[in-house]
DNA sequence: AATGAATGAGTCTTCATTCAT
DNA sequence: AATGAATGAAGACTCATTCAT
């Protein structure tokens, strides 16, 4: 047997580090942070406890990496062009992907909501979190400026506040929550 | 020598159990439910650790009395007329107490927020959650219905999501968001 | 209203005495030494937690009474003529006598077998029981002795040996085990 | 640097084990159930508290495998061949077993006796010794059937318990006790 | 890269005992 | 004689983390 490659090696890093990452993920969402352990997390992932400590040097370090790893879709999305003025239609196409990630990913916006505010997590994530927000606060300042609304920082504000209260709501209570009213009525809001 | 009578036993534990529940309230919000022991409560309250459980059963029991302890105002607030009927000015006001209540008791708020989701406090609470969240629902609702609005249980919900939304927004971030200014909006809005 | 008497002091104590002695047997015969707590037995006995220590100054006094309270009935029954000769019909009566005692009291045995061969609680007792132990031994051998019987001390202490094994047998089965059979076999073995 | 392979950590698990049944009975035996701690057996056995847990789910399971351990020589002794009669040879080995099993296991027996009557232990054990127990009663009732003898089951009863008082009182005081007379007299009787 | 035995600090909880009244 | 609030030491158990292999 030749040895393996730098790059086998890289791959089978690659492999793991993403098995723990989604299955972490899914227990923390299921159990809460603080009631999963890392033997959990191992068994569950079919690896040794051992073996976490190589791809993650701490407990909080993965839970960084999970909560990070779940946000990139949300990044990738927001990749909005930085011009300076922003139209309607722009607007509109956020909220409604907005929407749609919510009623994709459940499983991560259940950890999200149930993690970021425990302060532990807050305080982990603060700068990350605050990069993201005040990109999106920033276009939506923007884009209310532009419309000459009164006030467009306090609605910029609101809009944000609203969309975290939906997602809440919306995954208490999945069955019943109107999501699809709710998106309608949130756009005519606009 | 003559042991103490009932009433002055009844003060004692009063007071000690107000001491405890603020406590608690306080390391739980600022520290989260699963980080705080009943060790690091005892001490801040200058008590044994004890003494805790001649009050309290369990952590968790003392998780429930601290959350309904805080509804207490919040249900008050509530006691609106049970009419037929219900008048712009009693959703303002109902908006308006709100507002008021997030501001003048952030503490129990942080904490509220913070637990609601985490599965295991939803669990221990949620029949006294619903309750009060039903009613709330069914008012808005019987509002949005008299005013002849078009989809009146989605915009009751999206009201009660929307608050949710702020208040969380508001708490994390207290000093810049313009919590009054958001008001305003949320009135206008009706 | 005047002072109390001595003599009703003196009462007052013996009542409560009893109280908590039969009151603590029974939650010890039940649940188990450890497993009953001083607690359990101040509020099963209708007093405060502080009043039992006016009457035993520890919880192993507490016992040490509790088992020896038991053993008077024990006692009392021993009480043979001092003699230098035992009659046939003498053993007999004992061996009798300490079956009925066995299915009267069952509550008492239950707790007295159940205790006596936890360490603590031997040590605890070990002289008060050696005294007995060897009054009914010397009494024995004397017997078997007089009969012209070949190893009088080793029959002595089988027989001793016996009615524990047949109390031990008969309490772990109530039900099943066959105890007026086996008191005529032990009575014709003589 | 290769991870030790399984035998290598099934070896070091079953020295581990063995260790600490053996430890936990010596501490049982000696100071009672209730009485011995995980902390005490762990510091006596030379290792962390926390390895217990490793090894032992609860300190319940560890007192089952230390009663079932203890069992083991017993239960062998007992596969006598299952045929439909039985010789008085065979009863006399029996009871020279019995006997010789309880001089070779003091530390077993008396943490037997000790335990066997706590309402908690009997309740943990209380399948796997009946088990045992009826086995036990059907060949003595067997023998004394063929034998031709008055009130077998009686007979076979208090033969067992008999035994069970021997044991008792041998353990109570092994330096005085009389083991080999009693143990003649016990074959004679039969 | 991989294993799982081992540690020890920390958790919740219980309870005998003390003491002011 | 009587109460029950208060203490503090101890107990069972958990778990992130380390480390020899």
């Amino acid at each position: 047997m030749a040895p393996r490659t730098e790059e086998q090696f890289e791959e089978i890093r690659n492999i793991k580090v993403n098995l723990i990452v989604k299955t972490a993920m899914e227990l923390f969402a299921i159990n809460g942070y603080d009631s999963t352990s890392i033997s959990n997390i191992a068994s569950a992932a079919g690896i040794s406890k051992g073996l976490m400590y190589n791809y993650f040097s701490s407990k909080d370090e993965l839970l960084k990496k999970v909560m990070l790893s779940g946000m990139e879709n949300f990044m990738l999305f927001l990749e909005v062009k930085d011009v300076d003025s922003i139209k309607k239609e722009e607007i509109v196409a956020f909220i409604d992907g907005n929407f749609n990630l919510l009623q994709e990913n459940t499983e991560y916006y259940k950890l999200y909501f149930s993690l970021a505010f425990q302060p532990k997590v807050f305080a982990l994530l603060s700068t990350e979190f605050m990069v993201i927000f005040e990109q999106l606060i920033e276009k939506l300042v923007l884009y209310y400026t532009q419309k000459g609304a009164d006030k467009p920082y306090a609605k910029a504000r609101l809009l944000l506040a609203t969309f975290d209260g939906i997602g809440i709501h919306y995954l208490s209570d999945i069955e019943y929550f109107p999501l699809d009213d709710v998106r309608k009525l949130t756009i005519e809001m606009l």
